[in-house]
DNA sequence: GAATAAGCGAGACGGTACGTCTCGTCTTACT
DNA sequence: AGTAAGACGAGACGTACCGTCTCGCTTATTC
């Protein structure tokens, strides 16, 4: 009987790693936690949706956290580009403001906000979650920043982390919370911290 | 440390609730999580380490979070008021710095994360996150504001829960993150965003 | 709504060992074994079939083979004693008729020749089923050609382990190539073994 | 120890089969057979320990059993060869003891143990292991009882394959429990059955 | 002062997920 | 065409906790 099976399931890539199976587990992890939450989400679950055998996701990934981590980074490239010309107070405030819809609206936000709590839960996460997605976006931010002072469009009372995590931290408190992010809040802040009445 | 009688187990309570037991659950969550992590802080563990059964602790709680969030609501009350008298900008920053101590150095600050972290996990928690701890210390702070307002001591640009925000978020954000809380960073929120130049 | 449901489940027995799940445990693995081979006999499929958690089987039996050990013990003892009156040549004849049925027809004779092979590919086996089910088995046996010796009522040639195996052993290397056995066989080896001429 | 060939990995022949991969996959099934068991017999720790691929495994044997019954007949053709001429009472005798060698201190004689093992847990075994050894193996031990009955040498009160299975039962049913087997059984065995008194 | 009722330590139970192992199939790249 | 390499879907392994349950005991409270 040579093989007379219409439907040839899937070509598997044989010898190197399969692309089409990759993908059908980042896309379950987002969608399983999107749709039921992070404690619907073990890895049996994502096998399944994803249709993949258990020891697929354990040969290319050590945890659930590094599949997220895989799909929040790639987003978050995407989707949530630090701005590297002109910066201006405008182009901060309205990379501010992307942040914002990013953590309350894409689902990508969401996946951020669940490393942020994992990362409370295991040490593991949270190294990986600083070394993989947040040192290199302080990194980019860092340099925003800088290069808005070097340009004279800011002048922040405090050092360039500080002034990161004064703009940022409400922003995700308030994501973390469940509440809404208005412009107003952004724009203050802004207002406020950047561009100080004794500056 | 009362009850030491050595010989009988304990001396148990027969028809009411056993308060020692009460007492020992709650520490005994208490220590596992700051210990070994929320990861380690299974109803087994508690019941383990408390010298309890677990249908005690099902009888009383039900779920492990509201074990956490009686012990972060004793604590809270005991270490970190809201301050009801003198409301001054100088009254604000102190407070403000005492919580940036709180979450930094005291076990109960673990707590505290623990269930902000939870709660984006699971709704059950947001929920009695919010209703149990969050609101009532809103509650608070939102009327040690506008206190502070009325008396002419701050001026804030923002709405009372977005300059909460604003002043709050930064420091959860930094715990969140692992990173310290200077003075410098609290105090210059303090003065720009409670007395902004326009004001 | 305080419990109406009709049907009570199962009555838990609480504390104690529950024996309907120890029968259930026992009757599915006799089942799949004789149904499906040993090669179906998982833990996981027994649980599936018994209707129990694997934890329950894996709390009460260290493995498989001593479940199947537990049904050969209980279903030996019923159906294949060893005489203990009486003991005449014709009684020994009719034993090892009992037992070469025993191995033909009966489930439990599975289990014994499934045992048998499972000591061969694993020690442990190999030292509870000698423990536990040859042992004291060979020891009744002894016993009974003993008596039957005493009584002159049989004088083999041969010492009573090598007379035992002699009987024993055609039977069930018979069973385990998958050949029958008739009367013709065993009643021979009997006259020729018990009754040898220069005897 | 043939091809030593220290440089090239091994100079792998191409298109033909490649007998060097037959000689390591058999000599690994034996090997592990022997130093772990059984248990330890997987198609993976075969090709680990052979230094093959699975797949040249699977493409010329369809189980490990198969790989077994080549080594089993191999060494079985080379050092337990049925007599086939003169046959007399100690023929057979020495035949039989040379099987209860073949079992006890053979390592070969492992494998046939396994095999009469694993025949007990699955019918595909079972039919090949009948079909390429025990049969033809039959087939030559009833040819040599019926030659030294022709010629008068013996006489059995049971037909061959009844006599056949009581003289090799017993030394398989003490190797398959582990015990010694004396020559004092043997020959004892082969007086009884083969000259009893009546004949 | 006996009966009742509730809390308690203990732990068995049916489940689900864990992370690991091997199965037998497959595809690729090399010889 | 045979081979080494190894990814893949499948599913069992033995362990850890889940939340529910029943037991036997202890200790007030009630009749």
């Amino acid at each position: 009987m040579p093989a007379v099976n219409s439907q040839p399931r899937r070509a598997h890539s044989g010898n190197r790693r399969d692309e089409a199976a990759r993908l059908a587990v980042l896309h379950a992890a987002d969608d399983l936690l999107v749709e039921h939450g992070f404690g619907a989400l073990t890895i049996e679950a994502i096998a399944r949706r994803a249709g993949v055998a258990k020891q697929t996701i354990y040969r290319w990934w050590p945890s659930k956290v590094e599949i997220l981590l895989d799909t929040l980074i790639e987003d978050s490239d995407k989707r949530l580009s630090v701005p590297t010309e002109h910066p201006t107070a405008e182009t901060i405030r309205d990379y501010l403001r992307g942040f914002a819809r990013f953590l309350g609206d894409d689902p990508a936000g969401k996946v951020l906000l669940a490393l942020i709590a994992e990362a409370q839960h295991d040490p593991a996460t949270a190294a990986s979650f600083h070394q993989r997605y947040l040192g290199p976006r302080r990194e980019q931010e860092r340099d925003l920043i800088a290069r808005a002072i070097d340009a004279g469009e800011v002048s922040p009372r405090l050092g360039p982390d500080d002034t990161i995590d004064a703009l940022v931290g409400p922003i995700v408190y308030r994501a973390l919370t469940g509440s809404s992010i208005p412009h107003e809040l952004v724009d203050t802040l802004v207002e406020d911290l950047l561009r100080p009445r004794s500056a």
